[in-house]
DNA sequence: CGGGATCCAATACGATACTG
DNA sequence: CAGTATCGTATTGGATCCCG
């Protein structure tokens, strides 16, 4: 499909659900969690470790919400004390590629935006005084 | 670059500013205002109306996070009445193609995990009932 | 250890009214 | 036409406490 053809669909009327999938795709951190999950199961503690800011509560909602959605398996073992681990699905691993492309836009393009950034404040800095 | 070291990258401490800008990109507009801007110059107005449901502060506010970081050119036409266009500039462009896989991606799945969704709901209900 | 429940602050967003 | 300003609501997310 050409980038054209995308841009149309995503446009279109019946992209209230996609927007809506969208939208819960691209929030503060599924990305960052499945991008964590790439290698192998991880556990809850682990995850929160490795991704450095993340709340437990944010961790628990946005993993309810994967795994609601299909991307993530949670495996609880019957051990004292408990251990959960989470993995990626198949449908969770072919998210992979596309997310890993656009984190990795991100981090090529963090010099130039931050440039753009302090260019800007510079101008309107300029403009009132 | 490799799946493997993007991860890396993504999870590294100085991950801060590359978190504040992936929350950027990925908000509630970004992705669906870039899209709209694929093909040409677009006015405000014609915008507002390609991106149904899109309120006219967060077009303006989301156009003017896109200007200033460098990834949308505003160019205001001297005439009455007043004309302004909006274009994607060469980094904006090179957004496209990663933020098209990630829409492609969300297309493609939309059926499977509005499917997984009413199974995990049903799920619910029962372990309540 | 994993995570549910609650409270509270920040902010994102929409609706409306006004302007050059 | 292309915004800005203001207001009110809804959502997001962190902090904290508690529990099996």
């Amino acid at each position: 499909m050409s980038d054209y053809e995308h841009t149309c669909m995503i446009r279109g009327d019946g992209g209230k659900t996609l927007r809506a999938i969208l939208d819960q795709i691209c929030n503060k951190w599924t990305l960052l969690i499945v991008a964590t999950l790439d290698q192998s199961r991880v556990r809850f503690t682990d995850l929160q470790h490795q991704i450095p800011g993340i709340s437990q509560r944010m961790l628990t909602l946005t993993l309810r919400n994967l795994e609601r959605d299909g991307l993530v398996d949670r495996t609880v073992h019957a051990e004292v004390p408990p251990r959960v681990e989470y993995e990626l699905t198949p449908t969770g691993k072919s998210l992979l590629p596309p997310a890993l492309a656009l984190a990795g836009w991100a981090l090529q393009h963090v010099p130039h935006i931050e440039a753009s950034r302090a260019a800007y404040e510079k101008r309107s800095q300029a403009a009132i005084g």
